[in-house]
This record gives C-alpha cells, sequence and structure tokens, in this order.
DNA sequence: TATGAATGAGGTTTCATTCAT
DNA sequence: AATGAATGAAACCTCATTCAT
C-alpha cells in the first residue's frame, strides 16, 4: 500500500516535470514550432516517455493550458471571497481576470489555442472532457456572482444570468487580445492606454445591467472612475 | 498594346482562380493541416506554379485573408453610406460586422491567424505590410464616425474616438469568437442566443458613450431593443 | 545575302553576351548553384532564349569553358612562336600555362568540370566532340615542340613525343590544382612558396628528357634556377 | 554493461551498413545525382534513419570518402613499413599511391570532391576538421621520409621536406587524373601506357631530388627501369 | 518504467526545361 | 527570334509517433 502510494506520487511528479519542460518551449516556440524532441531533452527524459505520460503534443499543450486555468481559477476565488458587495465582488472578478492576464501572459495566450477548432481533432477526448469541465466550473463562479446580484437586487431581473456572465468575460477577453496583440501600438503610436479602455468598457457593461438601486451603490464605491 | 492587357488580365484571373482553390482548402483543413498539394490539385495547377504567384503557404493564406479584409470593408461602407443619423450609423456598422460574422464566417476565423505572431515570421514583409494598410482603412472607417457623433454632440465630448472604436470593436469581436467556438453549446445547451447577448452589449456599451442628447436620440431611433 | 551575314552576325553576339552572363554567374556560384534563371536575368534575356542557343546548362558551361580553352591556346602559340631554342621554347610553354593559371584563374578551374565524367552525361554530344577538337590542338602544340627537341638531337630519342607531353603537363596540372585549393596554406602556414616548387619540379622532369647536349644548352640557359 | 557495448557494436555497424550502401551508390552516381532516396532503399532502411547518423548528404559522401583515407594510409604504412632503404621506400610510397589507385578507383574519385571549395558549405564542420585531420596524418608520412633521406644523405640537403613531398604528390596526382579521365584514349588511340609514365616522372623527380650518393645508391636498386 | 532507434508520411521549395504565343 | 508561363520531378529534410528491449 506504502508502495503503491509512493509509486502514485512519483508519477505525479513525474508528469509535472514534463508540464514544466513542456511549458518553457511552448511558450518560447509556440504549439507549431516546438517539438518533442525539444522538451523531452529539457525534461530530460527519453522522447519516447512523454508519450507514457501525454497520448499527444496536442494533449501536452493541453495539459500545460490548464496548468494556467488553474490559476485563474485560483485568482477568481480569491477575488470574490473577500466577503464585499456583490456588484464589488463582480468588479474584482473582472479585476482578477485582467491580472491573470498581466501575471500569466503566457497562459492566456495559450487559451488561444482552444479557438482553433481545427486543432482539436489532434487531441484526445478524456483531455478534452477534462478541459470543458474546468472551464464549467469557473463560468459557474461567474454566474453564481450574477445571480446573487440579481436576488438581492442590485442586478436588473430581466438579466439572464449567463447572459451577463458570457457580456461581461467576451467583452474583457476581446480587449485584452487586442492589448496583447497590439497593446504597444495603441500605446506607443496612438497614446491610447488600454488598460484604462477595458475598465471603462467594462463599467459600460456593468451599468447597463444594474437596477436603480444597485446603479446607486455602484456610483457610492466609485468603482472603475480612479484614475 | 492588347495582348498587353490580356495577359495582364490572365495573370489576375489565374492569381483568382488560386486563391480561390486555396480558399476552399484553408476552409476545410486549417493553415496547418492544409497543403500546398492538395490546392494545387484542386487549382488544376502545378503545385510549382503556386509559388510561381505566391512566395509561401503562409503568403497564399494571408491573401485569402484579405479577400475577407475587402468584403468586410465594402460591407462596413455599406452600412455607413445610408445617410441616416451618426447613431444609426454606428449600430450599422455593429450590424455590419456581424452580419460578416455570420455570412463570411470562414474569412473572420481565418483573421485568428493574424494574432499568431509565432507564425508572422514566414509571411514575407510585404503580405505584412498590405495587410497593416488595409487593417487601418477599416479603423478609419469607425473612428471617423466616431468623431462625428462627437462633434454633433449626441457622443460624449470627453471620449477619445480610437478609445470608443476599439471598445466596441474588441467586445462584437470577443463574443462573436465565443458564438464560433461555443455558440451551438450556447443555444442548445444553456438555451441562451449568442446573437441577443452581442446586441445587447453592444447597447450597454454605445449608451455609455453618449451625452443626455445623443441617449435621447438613441431611445427614439430604439434600437438594440427588437426581438 | 547581306541580311543572312547581318543576321549570323548578331546570332553570334547574341551567344557571346549570353557566355559573357553566363560566365560571371559560373565563376561566382559555380555549375551546381549557378540557376539559368539567374545567368538569363544577368543576360537580360528571357530565360528560355537561352535554349535557344545552348541545349542545356552544362553546355552552357562547356562553352564558356572553351573561351578559357581559346585564351589557353593562345598563350601557348605567343609562347612557342618568339624564334627562341627549342629548349626554351618547352619552358615558356609551361610558364604560359603558369600564367594562364594565374591570370585566368577562373577558366582554370572551370576544367576541373571535365574530369568529372559524370556529368558527361548532361552534355551534347556535339559539345564534347567541339571541346575534344580544341584539346587535340592544344596537344599537338606540345607534342610537336618535344619532336622538334628529339629531332634536333636535345632531347632523348628514346623518348615518346606524347609520353613526355603529357608528363610535363600533368606534373605542372597537378601542382597547380594544389595551388588553387591550398596554395595560401602552403604559403601562409607552411612558408612554402609552391610557385618554387612548380618551376622545380618542371625543371626535373625536363632535365631527366634530355640528352648530354641538351643538358648542356639547357645549363647555360639556366632556366628554372632565377631565383 | 554487456547490454551497452552491444547496443555500441550494433551502432557503429549500422553505421558501416550505411556507408555501404551510400558507397555503391555515390559510386555509380556521384554526389549531385546521387539521392537520400536510394540509399535509403539501399541500406535497406528508412531515409529518415539516414539522417539519424549522418546530418546531410555532404556530410554521408564524406564520411564514405574517408574509409577511402583509411585504406589509402594503411597501403602507405605498409609500404614504408618495410624496413629497406629510405629511398626505396620514397619509392614503395609512390607505388603504394599507384596501387591505391587502380584498385580503389572510387574513392580516388571521391577525393575530386574536396577540391570543389562550394559544395564545403554544406558540409559539417566536425566532419571537415576529420577530414583535414586525416589528411596531415598521411602528409606526416610523406614529409618524414624526405626528412630522413636528408639526414642520411641520400637526398638534397638544400631541399625542403615539404616541397618534395608536394612535388611527387602532386606530379603522381596530376597523371593519375590524366589517367582516370583518358587513359583508355591514351592507350587505345594513341599506344600509349600512361603507367609507364607514370613511373617514369616520379623517376625523374627523385634524382633531380638526389645527392650523388643517392643517385649511386638508386641505380644500383634499379628503380622505376623494370619493364 | 524508460528509452534508443527507427520510420513513414509528408513538408516546402527549387529549377531545368518545354510550350504556346 | 524571343519569351512568359507552366510544370514535373525530385530534393532534402523534419518530426510525431511506435516498437523492441
Amino acid at each position: 500500500m506504502g508502495i503503491q502510494e509512493r509509486k502514485g506520487r512519483e508519477k505525479e511528479q513525474r508528469r509535472d516535470e514534463i508540464l514544466t519542460a513542456a511549458e518553457r518551449v511552448f511558450w518560447e516556440k509556440g504549439l507549431t514550432v516546438a517539438t518533442m524532441d525539444e522538451i523531452a531533452e529539457r525534461a530530460e527524459l527519453g522522447k519516447s516517455t512523454l508519450y507514457l505520460y501525454y497520448k499527444s503534443k496536442e494533449d501536452l499543450y493541453l495539459a500545460v493550458s490548464m496548468r494556467g486555468g488553474q490559476i485563474m481559477r485560483r485568482l477568481f476565488e480569491e477575488a470574490i471571497g473577500t466577503g464585499e458587495p456583490t456588484l464589488k465582488l463582480i468588479w474584482n472578478l473582472g479585476e482578477a481576470y485582467y491580472r491573470f492576464f498581466r501575471e500569466y501572459r503566457e497562459y492566456f495566450r495559450m487559451f488561444y489555442f482552444m479557438e482553433n477548432a481545427q486543432v482539436h481533432s489532434q487531441v484526445s477526448p478524456e483531455m478534452l472532457e477534462t478541459c470543458a469541465a474546468s472551464d464549467e466550473k469557473i463560468w459557474d463562479l461567474v454566474f453564481g456572482l450574477i445571480r446573487r446580484g440579481i436576488e438581492e437586487g442590485t442586478m436588473r431581473p430581466d438579466l439572464d444570468p449567463r447572459q451577463a456572465g458570457v457580456m461581461l468575460w467576451s467583452n474583457a477577453n476581446g480587449l485584452m487580445r487586442q492589448m496583447d496583440r497590439a497593446g504597444k501600438y495603441w500605446k506607443e503610436t496612438l497614446g491610447l492606454d488600454l488598460e484604462v479602455t477595458l475598465r471603462m468598457s467594462n463599467r459600460f457593461l456593468v451599468l447597463g445591467m444594474l437596477t436603480e438601486r444597485g446603479r446607486r451603490q455602484w456610483e457610492e464605491m466609485n468603482l472603475g472612475m480612479e484614475q
């Protein structure tokens, strides 16, 4: 039994080492250019050993991605676990996503991959499912929060919580993509700080979702107006 | 003289045939999986002939992409050339982008590619420049429109036109990505039509940008409330 | 008739222009790396036009080579047309070859090509024949000279003129190849001037071919001892 | 331990098999015309396997070449290891080179390749170095022998051993090239056996290098006069 | 469990040459 | 005579993946 356990631990640890090696390579080269050879070398393992742990390069890529997903979820949970009013928590959530974007940019970029349906074919179904599950948990955090806002009467009762959630999320996402790709250009050539833009758009959207009471509460908190 | 012209026309036509063949293959397989072999076969040309017209697979991909860019620009120009009030034109622009998304989905997807900096290295500088120029023209349409709104006093004077532009564009983009990737899931599993969400978020954002006068005008037009 | 002539002249001139263009490209890149495209561009002609004048790249290469052959023959003829004693003329011939090596190195190098029988297959029979004819003329110069030496009693009567000729020629050739490939190395690293070596070996060979009378005459002329 | 060893042996053997297959193809087709495809097929290996062992076609070519170099060195060492007088050994060396030419003609031809600087660019630096080292060892054999002759007073003291060496080598080389390319022509059309010429020229050169004492010793041995 | 070795399937690109005009 | 366009054949090389040990 003890042996079983140790073996299990060791195996888990080995998986982790592989992920760490893969991470670096994927971050440097991207999915296409990265090679299993290089990952194996960086992991100080035989190339074929990688296949004992992950079924394909794409699977491995997704596994690394999911590390990012976990970090994101942790940030989200911290952001909404402060005991502050619901509207503030919603704001916090946006800020947490933005922080994830700033501090874990590489993971953020890896998420692009999921958007390319054509590559999904290379991924094992199990991995896809694991991903979907992870995704769902995050969405649930968001949905739950908005549902709470509706229940307490600060958010409009005609709002579908999921609609509101996807709206906020997609908006933030779209802008951060823009920042990632061309933020430098916007700032240096056009003199425009997209970070401000991001907060502003977020505020506009939230305002659209609030009841009169919510609006008053929001203005008291003065969110997204600093700077 | 006549000969010269005809030759020129024929060459242009041949370029077009190649694009059309490439289009299909790229749409079916995606950039990575598509092969020049298959494109050549579909174009009923020798593979090497392709290289007479386009320097690399990536170049060809971008050339196809730019067909989409041109369509988009045409749609945009139509949308804002109706002589309607500025706010309505802004709305039209969003609708035009959504129409592009619905009717030219494949082109929309090709734009993903531009976001992947790692592949840029394979593209010829000339092609990149052409792309950038095309991009700029589209942005200018958007910026100009918002600037007009500010000048006529329907949009808030403290607004930076470019900030407003990128806000609207990124939001729409983010949501449409979501729709593309998982729209079916949202609709069939969650019963949520993201098209409605898209219009709603767009309306919220615009509302945030309007002056009091603009808001009244907007409400009269009742935009984004149908359905 | 006049027209015929002019056409002929023009055609000859065009052939020459092509040769000149090809020359440069071959000298810069070598046979393998040079491309017909580049040659055509340098000649300011369409690529297919080249094929009107030369059947293949290899043919063209040989045609350029033969320009070198003609130069060599001219040098040889000058060298033995001075009216000096036969032994001096033999020496002159060696010097002429060496001069060709120094001043027309690129042509010298092109001759390597002939040694590679495997490439001969790509050459048209006519071109090969032309080459052989050119070769023969040069050999005849050499043979004739030695024959004269034998007849006048300065060279050993038991010598086969052709044997003596090929001996002198191959020896010089072998050393000049060495110089061409690694002359710098011999000089700079080993401090050895292969030019001296070349003259010395030539002298040794000639001495071996002389009769007693020839030897006296040779010593009077003091050839290959300077420096 | 046993396993390690066996694996090492097997790998070495595989390298050898590849060399043998490559050898045949290169000999038949020459470097340019030979293809890795054909070599792989002849080796009954996947084409990619070749690249596991050799970095490029040129590298593989050189590796085959070096087999020839090793054979040559072995012949040379045998030739000078007989305990005979130095002058005889020098003669032996020439004979050994000629024997190499006759019996390992294909390798001899491969050496042409080294003279083509343009192809060097395709070769890995390691391979070039290995080649250079192999070359040097052979030259050292030759130089050492002549140095010995000078020391013992049979060869002229004013002679530079390296000069003498390159002289003998280049002369032999030049003639053998002639034989290789056109030996048949000389023999059948002109009735001249270049083998005799080779020995004669060699004798003439050596004679030029000898002291009076050396000359007497040489004549006693009657070298190069047989037949 | 770990891996070295092997490979198959295909990748893009090049270029001498031909053909229709 | 001249050429632009087209191409076929092949070239080298890569890499994810599998297999025998």
